[in-house]
DNA sequence: TCCCTTTTTGACAACGTTGTCTTCGTTCGG
DNA sequence: CCGAACGAAGACAACGTTGTCAAAAAGGGA
C-alpha cells in the first residue's frame, strides 16, 4: 500500500517518465528487444516486423531516451567541453560556431563553460578552475580551450586528466596540441596582395609588436617583401593602441611624415580596428581610398570591414575553422587515435573588398 | 577472487573512477555518512571530526561527483537548455553571457544548442526542433529561446513539456512568458536626449516599419516630441536598409532634400550601423558632428559605436541583462512559482558618448 | 548501571540505461 | 522428424548516486 503510494506521487510529479520498458510493454516485446533497436547494435538479429513494433511504439509514447541513464551505464557521455572566455570577449564567437556545428555532425554535445581568463598567461584561474572541474563532474570525454585572441595560455592540472585541445590559443607548456591561425602566411598574402596591385612602398600599422599576432604578421610582411626583392623600411612600421583612436594616430604619423612623392601608397594595418582609424586620417587628408592610399586590414571583423566605406579588403582569421579542427582534433584524440602534431596551423583567407 | 579480477580490471580501464564508496573507505565512514556530509543535508547529525574526515578523504582522492548520476537519482539536472541562432548570427552575444553568468551563480548549468531559425515565424524548424529534442533527452529542467533581434517566434510543439522562457523574442502565440527590450522607452529616450540638447527638427532614419524594433521605437520618438510639444514630421522620416549603406542613402536624402536653414539639426538612427553611414553622408557634405548635426543611434554595437570618430551617442539593448532576467524568471518557473507577467520589458539606457 | 540521546552504520530500493548470458520457442532444410 | 539457425525473452549485474529506515554503537547524565 505504501509502495503504491509512493510511485504514484512519484509519477505524478515526474513530468514524463516513459522509459524503455513502457515501450517494451507498448510494443509486446522485451526490454533487451528495444534497447537492441534504439542503439541498432551490431549482434542484432532483430526482425524487421519487431523493430517496426517497436518504432511505432516509441513514437506512439513519445519515448525520449535519457542520456544521463545512458552515459552512467555506458561509460561514456559524447559530451566535450569548451571552456572559454570568449562569451565574455566576443570577438571569436565564431570559433564556437564552428565548434558547435562540428560537434553537432558529430552527434556530441558541446558543453560551454565560461572562463574569465580575461588576459594571459597569469594565474587568474578561479572561474577557470571552477570551470574545467564542472565540466569534468559532467564526465566530459575531452577539453576544449579557446581564447579570444592568439597566445599563450597555461590551463588547469585537471584538464590533463583528459584529452584537451586548444584552439587559438596555446600551451604555454608546449605539452597539449593547439590549433592556431597561420599569422604569417595571412601576412603574407596581405602584402603580396599590395604588391600585386603595384605597391610597392607600404607603411604598416603594427599591433604590440610582443604577441604572436604581430610577429607572425610582420614576419609574412616581409616574406612577402623579400619575395619582390624588397626589404620592409623600419620607419615605416609604426605600432599603435590596438584601437581606431590607435590605428588614427600611426595613419597620420605615417603620412604626415613624408612629403606627398615619398609618401607609401598603400597601408597594411595589422587590425581592422585600426584599419578604421586610418581610413578617418585618410580622408581628412583629402586623399582617397584606394585611389590615393590603399588599404589592407586582418581580422575581417564583420562589423568593420563590410560597413566602412569603401568596404575594406582584409585578411580574415579562420576562427570557425579553427573551432572546427578543434573538435575533430579531440574526437581523434578520444578515439585513441594520435594526432600527428602538435601546432596545427590554419590558413587565413584573404578577403577581397574594394579598399586595395 | 572472480569479482576481485572484475574490480582490477575495470579500475585499470576507467580513467579516474574514484566513487563515494571509495571515499567512505578512505574515510573509514559508510557511503551514508559521506552522502550526507557532500549534498549537506537538512536532518544531518554528523559531528563535526568526520565531516572533517570525509573532506579530507575527497581531497585526497580527488573525488569528483559524477552529475550524471546523480540526477539520474534525485531525478533533477541543475540544468537548462539555451536554444539560439545567436550563435550563428553573433549580435546578441551579451544575452547569453548575461544568461550564463546568472546561471553560474545559481549553480545550474546552461546547456547552448544551435538554432538556424534563421530568420523570423516560418517552420524552418529543422535543427531547431532536433535542439529542443536534444535538450530535452538530456533533462533539462527548464527551456530558454533567445533570439538576435526583437520578434515574434514559434516554438517547437515539446517546448511545452518543462517551464519556458523566451528572450529577446516573444511567443507568437502568446502562451509563454518573455523578456524583451522596452523599445519605446528606448526612442522616447533617444529624442529626449536631442530635445534636452536643443534640437527640434529632427531626422528620422528608420527600420523596417513593420518590426517591433521599429514599431516601438518611433512610438517612443512621437511621446518624446509630443511631450515637448511638438510633432513627428512623416517627412522627416525615412525608411532604409539596416545597413551603413542604407543608412547613408537614407541619410542623404534627408539632407538634401531642404535648404540648409530647414534642415534638420538632428539625426535619430534607428541603428548604429545606419549610423555609420549616416556619419559618411554628413561630413561628405563638409558638416561636423555634432556641431552642424547631432547624431544619436540604437543597439549600441560596441565596434561601431565606441570606434567611430566621434564616438557615437546611443541606446543600448540590454541584451546582458535580458539573459539573466531569463534564467531568473525560468529559475521562478521551475521552482513553482508563478510568474507575474508574461511579458517583462527591460530597460535600454542612453550611453552618452560624443555625437550629440 | 541503565536509559536516553546523538552518531553512525548497513541494507535496500530506486533512477534508466547498457551489456552479457542463458533459455526458450519457432521455423526450416534435409 | 531431428538438429540447426534464428528471433526473442528473461534474468542479472553494473553504472554512481539519492533517499529512507531500522538498527547498532557510542556517549552522557542521573
Amino acid at each position: 500500500m505504501a509502495k503504491t503510494t509512493t510511485h504514484q506521487k512519484a509519477a505524478a510529479v515526474r513530468q514524463r517518465g516513459v522509459t524503455m520498458s513502457d515501450v517494451a510493454r507498448h510494443a509486446g516485446v522485451s526490454r533487451t528487444a528495444v534497447s537492441f533497436v534504439l542503439s541498432n547494435r551490431e549482434n542484432a538479429s532483430i526482425s524487421e516486423e519487431t523493430r517496426i513494433r517497436i518504432n511505432d511504439a516509441v513514437q506512439a509514447l513519445g519515448y525520449r531516451p535519457n542520456a544521463g541513464a545512458r552515459a552512467l551505464a555506458s561509460q561514456r557521455s559524447d559530451w566535450y567541453g569548451l571552456v572559454t572566455e570568449i562569451v565574455t570577449a566576443p570577438f571569436a564567437v565564431d570559433i564556437i560556431k564552428g565548434a558547435q556545428d562540428q560537434a553537432w555532425l558529430d552527434h556530441r554535445f558541446l558543453l560551454i563553460a565560461p572562463s574569465d581568463q580575461a588576459d594571459a598567461v597569469g594565474p587568474n584561474q578561479g572561474l577557470e578552475d571552477a570551470a574545467t572541474e564542472k565540466l569534468l563532474e559532467q564526465r566530459v570525454e575531452g577539453l576544449l580551450y579557446a581564447a579570444t585572441y592568439h597566445r599563450g595560455v597555461h590551463v588547469p592540472e585537471s584538464a590533463h586528466e583528459v584529452p584537451t585541445v586548444l584552439i587559438n590559443c596555446f600551451d604555454a607548456d608546449g605539452k597539449l596540441p593547439s590549433i592556431v591561425p597561420d599569422e604569417r602566411a595571412g601576412g603574407r598574402v596581405a602584402v603580396d596582395r599590395l604588391l600585386r596591385a603595384g605597391h610597392s612602398r607600404i607603411g604598416v600599422i603594427n599591433l604590440d609588436p610582443h604577441i604572436p599576432a604581430a610577429i607572425g604578421r610582420l614576419e609574412g610582411a616581409r616574406e612577402a617583401l623579400a619575395g619582390a626583392g624588397l626589404e620592409l623600411d623600419p620607419e615605416l612600421v609604426v605600432s599603435g593602441h590596438a584601437t581606431a583612436d590607435g590605428g588614427y594616430e600611426a595613419a597620420c604619423q605615417i603620412l604626415d611624415r613624408y612629403p606627398q612623392q615619398d609618401r607609401p601608397t598603400a597601408l597594411f594595418c595589422l587590425n581592422d580596428r585600426m584599419a578604421m582609424g586610418a581610413y578617418d586620417a585618410i580622408k581628412e587628408r583629402g586623399l582617397t581610398i584606394p585611389g590615393d592610399i590603399a588599404v589592407i586590414g586582418f581580422d575581417n571583423q564583420e562589423l568593420i570591414a563590410a560597413y566602412l566605406r569603401p568596404k575594406l579588403t582584409t585578411v580574415a582569421l579562420p576562427f570557425e575553422k579553427m573551432g572546427a579542427l578543434g573538435v575533430q582534433t579531440l574526437a581523434a584524440l578520444t578515439a585513441g587515435q594520435p594526432i600527428t602534431a602538435d601546432q596545427q596551423l590554419v590558413d587565413c583567407p584573404l578577403l577581397e573588398r574594394s579598399s586595395v
